[in-house]
DNA sequence: ATTGTCGGTTAACGTCCGGTTAAGGCAACT
DNA sequence: AGTTGCCTTAACCGGACGTTAACCGACAAT
């Protein structure tokens, strides 16, 4: 389990830090709320804590976004604001929980716990760098950007995802995807021309790497 | 959707009751922690007001016992009881969230309604966007706009909004709205057109979307 | 330098899938 | 019996998708 923590007072989020790494629960950290929407695209979390008042992108906003993308990760609101209207207005954003500075250190655990726990029962959901396939939803995107990719495709992409960042050969892509029967099939090249095409071709990294005489692997980059 | 309120407190108990009603939340009522039990055995409730000092049994007992059974109904504490060690106490017992008496019904209103969203969405109105489905008045309704649909238009868009925005598998499609045996059946086709007339056709952004070969799904673009 | 292999790229084409429409049947209601 | 609403069936259409084949470039071996 793994948790986002979204919080710009540098003393208070190293604070929360420490003491989730005292129950062994990672967490990565993010001072604004546009990072925090990007790592959320790069990673697969298991909850976000996240504080309202926030440089470049209120907590609020950052929890709409992510709801009206459909993703129902467990959101914690941590934030001194104490009026009702600010609770409603964390709940209506889709917030699942509302913590009010100051608190202490083991409700806020403890909220985390009930929270993280909870949910997602399965969240299939396979990833590489800024590159995921969520298996529930069909869609694959690369950062921000849905990938519009055909059955073929998605499969392709699933195989090459599921052993990264291992390379899978040519004869298992040809057997996963076409059945046994796949000889000296042509197909695969097209089609993995247009995987490359949608995952690589308008960014600065490319994922998708071939492996000569043997097959393809999806690898970021060292 | 329906939850149980397990109060004491006669007065408060029955302020909760009309706020839940308000909202269109049923609610039993339990003024003990035995008959809270006993309830939660017989029906099948979408969460639990709980509060903490009962007669007969309290509330972290109950709490416990519906755990150890692995019964993982979302579970908020009411209490009056605003001590670090009664929150962790609460927490611990398997709780889901805590709150503190006196609180506005309206906080409470929104915890209730996080809480019952997660897990297992029996509510009793659905909704994606601007587009709802009420099941008790078996009514459908984009925007302002009420919705003529027919029968199996209606459990058609039951199935998708439950799963929402995750797609239906044509073929779970089939089998919730004609039974098990319901081979190339074209008719799926037909209903998914008058369906798309009915929600996207006036409308700017279109909701219902085909994953093709494999189903549909109701989502709001990004 | 020539040749062969391997992978990338592109265009053409045929098939399949989903969208659309109209007609027929069935049941409930008038 | 006639009407109305709803579901099904069937046929047709268009576009998306997959396949095939041909060509190109890189690289290694001869």
């Amino acid at each position: 389990m793994s948790v986002l923590l979204v919080e710009d007072e540098r003393n208070l989020a190293d604070a929360i830090v420490d003491y989730l790494a005292l129950e062994g629960i990672p967490c990565d950290y993010a001072d604004n709320g546009v990072m925090a929407l990007e790592l959320l695209c790069q990673h697969p979390y298991q909850m976000v804590i996240l504080d309202i008042n926030l440089p470049r992108l209120d907590g609020v906003t950052v929890c709409q976004r992510l709801r009206v993308a459909g993703e129902r990760i467990p959101i914690l609101f941590l934030t001194a604001k104490d009026t009702l209207e600010d609770k409603l207005a964390g709940f209506d954003a889709g917030g699942d929980d509302y913590l009010i500075k100051p608190f202490a250190m083991a409700e806020l655990i403890a909220r985390v716990k009930a929270l993280s726990g909870r949910l997602s029962p399965q969240a299939r959901r396979l990833q590489v760098a800024d590159l995921s396939l969520d298996l529930n939803l069909h869609q694959a995107r690369r950062g921000q950007r849905e990938l519009a990719l055909s059955p073929t495709g998605l499969a392709l992409l699933e195989q090459l995802l599921r052993a990264a960042p291992a390379p899978v050969s040519k004869a298992a892509l040809i057997d996963a995807i076409w059945g046994a029967e796949g000889d000296d099939n042509n197909s695969l090249k097209v089609h993995i021309h247009k995987l490359r095409k949608a995952i690589d071709r308008p960014e600065e990294v490319p994922l998708l790497r071939t492996i000569k005489s043997h097959g393809y692997a999806i690898k970021a980059p060292e």
